[in-house]
DNA sequence: ATATTTATTGAGACTCATTATCAATAATAC
DNA sequence: GTATTATTGATAATGAGTCTCAATAAATAT
């Protein structure tokens, strides 16, 4: 179980390893423990609750470390960001797992991916027609989850924040 | 000239005086000024932006004035905030503007808009599917505009920044 | 008009996410 | 092992955005 745990990312460490030594750059115990950590599931993270997991865990790595690790495993196309509008970034596993887009609650911020053969055909037409060559998209669609949803059972469950709010982002 | 140049924006400004005379609250000097400038256009902006192109026409609003109408004006549906993955908000204007989508070069940061039926449609299928009670979507699509492609002419425009990066959003 | 009430203003303090600095440390190469 | 130099952690700095508060000025009543 616990070996298991980390099986399933050997292939991202490994890419990591290779990328930072093709750099000239040096593989050290606190990256091992980030990118370990990062590999651990498939959820969406950010950087403050990368380094409290951590933390939690006892292991000892700074939040400058964490921060500076994290673009070097969007550099190697390991990770990349997601816009929540929640005021600060998320990330996102893509070494192995297809493209995808969110669908996401408004109230509890809980987020499900999906992914539609449309879309892509649809960015594509719509590139060529206003002449750019497209490279990617970002397609989000806002409202209430099944648990939210306004009319029946629990919508106070909602606790706005600031700018857009947080929430159990999966 | 100058005096068309205002003529456009005056629904807006009307709804706008119109919103904070139902709510109890005061209409100013600071805030015409304000949401004159911001409807002496149709281009998005951002709040630094808008504070000194203010202050470039010797118009003296503080910051804090333009970010506490920036709000009042989500609030009474007169623009909204649109995303732009450079660290901080945009905003656009919605009151008679139908709803559109993005298309935005990563390389020079410009923007053009664009509005398609299939996107609504596609938006309540998939919420539907994932049981969701859908409100709104974004869609974003990234590339190069046709100033900006690759391989022919001028890519050397490019100039990222940190997170992202700015450039000329239309 | 004048007074009263209270929303608004501007300046600056503050927050929070993220980035930069820098001396001490530790990977790698020789 | 020694030299080289990337990395670390602590902490300062940044920058967008928010909050505070005393002074000001709309709206309204008198
Ligand atoms: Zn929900
Ligand atoms: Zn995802
Ligand atoms: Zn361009
Ligand atoms: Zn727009």
């Amino acid at each position: 179980m616990s070996l298991n745990k980390y099986r399933f990312a050997m292939d991202e460490i490994q890419k990591f390893r290779e990328y930072i030594r093709e750099k000239g750059l040096r593989n050290t115990p606190e990256r091992e423990l980030i990118i370990e950590e990062i590999f651990s599931n498939h959820d969406h993270f950010d950087a403050e609750g990368l380094f409290l997991r951590l933390r939690n865990k006892m292991k000892r790595v700074s939040k400058a470390s964490v921060y500076r690790t994290i673009p070097l495993l969007i550099e190697c196309g390991l990770i990349k960001e997601v816009y929540f509008e929640d005021g600060h970034l998320h990330y996102e596993h893509i070494y192995g797992h297809r493209h995808h887009c969110h669908l996401r609650c408004i109230c509890c911020g809980s987020v499900v991916e999906f992914a539609d053969d449309r879309i892509p055909r649809l960015q594509n037409q719509i590139g060529k027609k206003h002449d750019f060559l497209v490279t990617s998209h970002r397609f989000e669609i806002l409202g209430y989850c099944s648990e939210c949803a306004p009319g029946q059972g629990m919508q106070g469950t909602c606790r706005p924040s600031g700018r857009g709010h947080a929430g159990n982002q999966g």
